[in-house]
DNA sequence: CAAATATGTCAGCCATGTTGACTTATTTTA
DNA sequence: TAAAATAAGTCAACATGGCTGACATATTTG
C-alpha cells in the first residue's frame, strides 16, 4: 500500500511507467511534492506574518525571537550561525527587538566580550502569540492525517536538511539521536 | 508507538507532562516541528538557488518557471493568482524570462487579450535542472525514512495549507480527490 | 458605444539579504 | 606584557523581490 503509485494526491492521469526513464520523465508525485513544499511553507508562515505586521516587524524578527526563545542565553555569533545571515542583516532586526525591549542582552561573566541574548516577558508573550497558530496548524493537520504520525513526518523532514544544518538543529534540540 | 512521546527527534529532556497545560506549556515536539519546517525549507531550496545565481536569476524566476512548466498555456492572471503576488512584481521576472527566451507567449485565439505562457526548450531544460536536486533530495529522504510513505507526508503537508491554496494546488494536480 | 477585462508600464517605497571597511572591548597567546 | 585573535557593532552602498498608485492599450462584452 505504501509503496504503490496511487494516492499521489489524486491526479486524473495514470502514473507514467514510473520506471527508470529517470533522466527523461520526472516522477510526478515528487514534482507535486515540490509544489506542496512551496504552498505549505507559504501558508504555514502566513499567520505569524499577519501578527508581525501589526507590530511593525517582519519574518526576520520572528526568526530571531524564535531562536533566542529556544536557546536562551545564546550569543550573537551563535545566532548568526544558526540563521546563516550576516551580522549586518541581523543587526537591523536585533536592534529593533532590543530597543523595544523584546530581547535583553546580558554580558557573559566569564568572557565579557560575549553578549547573552534572552527574551523579556514581553518577548516571550510575542513569541508565544506567533507560534500558537503554527502549533494549531500542526495539531489540526495531525488530527486529519490518520495513519501518519508526527514522528515520521519529522524523520522525513530531517532527512531533507543538510548535514551542517542538522548539527545546528540537534544542538537546539538537545543533542542525542 | 506512533502515539508515544518518544522519538521527537531525541531531546535530552523528558517531555513535560504534555498534558492539557495547553495554554501554558507548548508541546515541545511541535515547537521542534516548526523549526524543522524552517530548516527543511531553507535547505530544500538551496540547490536551485545556486543554479539560479549562475544564470542571474532568483527564486522568483524559479517559481514562474515551475508553474508555467506545470500548467503549460496558463494565462498571466492565472499565474498571478497562484503565486499570490502583484503583476508589478511578476512583470520584472517574467520580462527577464521572456527576453531571454525561457518563456514563450502565445496570444489566445478565442480571446486575443489573453496571453498563454509556455516554456521553450531552453525553459524546460532549466526547469529540469532546477527541480532535479529537489527530486533527488526527496528520493534520498524517502529511502532513509523507513516506515514513512510519501503519501502520508503529502497528506500531512496538504492539511497544512489554506483552503484557497488547496484549490489552486488541486487544479494543478489534476483536480479530483 | 460604454464598460469591463487582460496585460503592461512608470515611479517610488519597504524589508531583508549582500559586501567591504573599520572601531571598540576583551581575551588569548607567543 | 605586547601582539594577535575574537565578539560585537557600525557606516555605506547595493540587489532582490515584495508592495502601492496611477495610467495606457487592446480587446471583448453588455
Amino acid at each position: 500500500m505504501s509503496q504503490e503509485n496511487k494516492g499521489t494526491l489524486g491526479k486524473k492521469h495514470e502514473n507514467p511507467p514510473s520506471s527508470d526513464t529517470s533522466s527523461l520523465e520526472l516522477p510526478l508525485e515528487l514534482v507535486e511534492a515540490v509544489e506542496l513544499m512551496f504552498f505549505a511553507y507559504r501558508d504555514f508562515v502566513s499567520d505569524p506574518d499577519t501578527i508581525l505586521e501589526s507590530h511593525g516587524f517582519g519574518r526576520a524578527h520572528h526568526r530571531v525571537l524564535h531562536f533566542v526563545g529556544r536557546r536562551p542565553g545564546m550569543s550573537v555569533s551563535e545566532l548568526l550561525h544558526i540563521l546563516s545571515i550576516t551580522k549586518q542583516s541581523l543587526s537591523r532586526v536585533l536592534k529593533d527587538l532590543i530597543e523595544e525591549k523584546y530581547i535583553i542582552q546580558e554580558t557573559d561573566e566569564k568572557d565579557r566580550r560575549i553578549k547573552r541574548l534572552l527574551l523579556s516577558a514581553k518577548g516571550h508573550e510575542l513569541h508565544r502569540n506567533l507560534i500558537d497558530p503554527q502549533i494549531r496548524r500542526f495539531q489540526d493537520s495531525l488530527a486529519k492525517s490518520e495513519g501518519g504520525t508526527l514522528e515520521k513526518w519529522q524523520k522525513f523532514m530531517l532527512h531533507l536538511i543538510n548535514m551542517e544544518t542538522k548539527i545546528d538543529f540537534m544542538d537546539d534540540t538537545g543533542g542525542d539521536k
